[in-house]
DNA sequence: ACGAGCGCCTGTCGGC
DNA sequence: TGCCGACAGGCGCTCG
């Protein structure tokens, strides 16, 4: 589930919300999502640490703490809730935090991949992320410098972290299509103008994705929109709404990739 | 530099 | 109905 667009909605809710909040305890339910500090020592640093906001960089989510931040990646699964006192458990919570008013904050992820670090230093997470799509510094003569500096797929380059910040499956499928892009291009053959539309894709997918509150499919993650508004993710086998070609389901690096064979001509080598 | 394969986890779905 | 394998939004690692 979560992407950039959805990452920023649970930002913006937990800022409207918790901003100012005392942490009064922790529970760590499963120490393996904790990257760093030690089990031991992660409950006694955060203890009585106030929740200054909230940011995100790329799909990480930043909660700025008096003298710590305490940054969630919530890889395939994982989830941020508030919950009302008195504060149940639930099945998959890995951590809760007892907040002064009463409330909790809880992290909750069914598969165990998603990871949370309690630093001071944001570098030592961030350091090697790409360019955030949506700042001003990111603009269409960076990605065509940044695409001609490569020689790779463009389905893959654009789900690498550290080329871009932000971008998973579902979005990049989408914006690949908006762009008219075949997802195995290969990133050194697209024009400056290819480039451009490239650009403008992005921006555009993304804060679409945004303004829908983000993509809730299946069992994971609430509340969205997004999921009505695809163009070829999870639609293969039914027709293009640009040219009425069926759409296509391909495995690129792993990863399920939906396109539509007419609308996305492969540039190949 | 790049891509393939795999591991980490649980839940769901389709085929038999 | 029940079992079993395939598959799922991510990412870090090894290997060639």
């Amino acid at each position: 589930m979560p992407e950039l667009p959805e990452v920023e909605t649970i930002k913006r809710f937990l800022a409207s919300r918790l901003t100012s909040r005392q942490i009064l305890s922790s529970d760590l339910l499963w120490s393996r999502s904790l990257v760093t500090p030690t089990a031991v020592d992660f409950g006694p640093r955060l203890q009585g640490q106030t929740v200054q906001g909230f940011g995100r960089r790329g799909k990480y989510l930043l909660m700025q703490c008096s003298l710590d931040w305490l940054i969630f990646h919530l890889r395939m699964s994982g989830d941020l809730v508030i919950r009302q006192s008195p504060c149940q458990l639930e099945k998959h919570d890995r951590l809760v935090l007892y907040l002064s008013g009463g409330d909790c904050l809880v992290f909750n992820d069914t598969r165990k991949f998603g990871r949370f670090w309690l630093t001071d230093d944001l570098q030592q997470v961030l350091g090697k992320l790409g360019p955030e799509p949506l700042e001003a510094a990111f603009t269409p003569a960076l990605l065509f410098a940044m695409l001609t500096a490569r020689h790779r797929q463009l389905k893959p380059l654009l789900l690498d972290q550290g080329f871009l910040a932000g971008l998973g499956n579902i979005y990049t499928d989408e914006i690949l299509h908006k762009a008219r892009q075949h997802p195995l291009s290969l990133s050194d053959r697209l024009s400056l103008d290819d480039s451009e539309h490239l650009w403008q894709a992005i921006r555009e997918v993304l804060q679409q994705g945004i303004l829908s509150n983000g993509t809730s499919i299946d069992w994971v993650y609430r509340g969205g929109d997004f999921q009505n508004h695809l163009q070829v993710y999870g639609r293969e086998g039914q027709a293009c709404q640009i040219c009425g070609t069926i759409i296509v389901k391909i495995r690129v690096g792993q990863r399920g990739t939906h396109f539509c064979p007419l609308c996305q001509i492969e540039k190949d080598g």
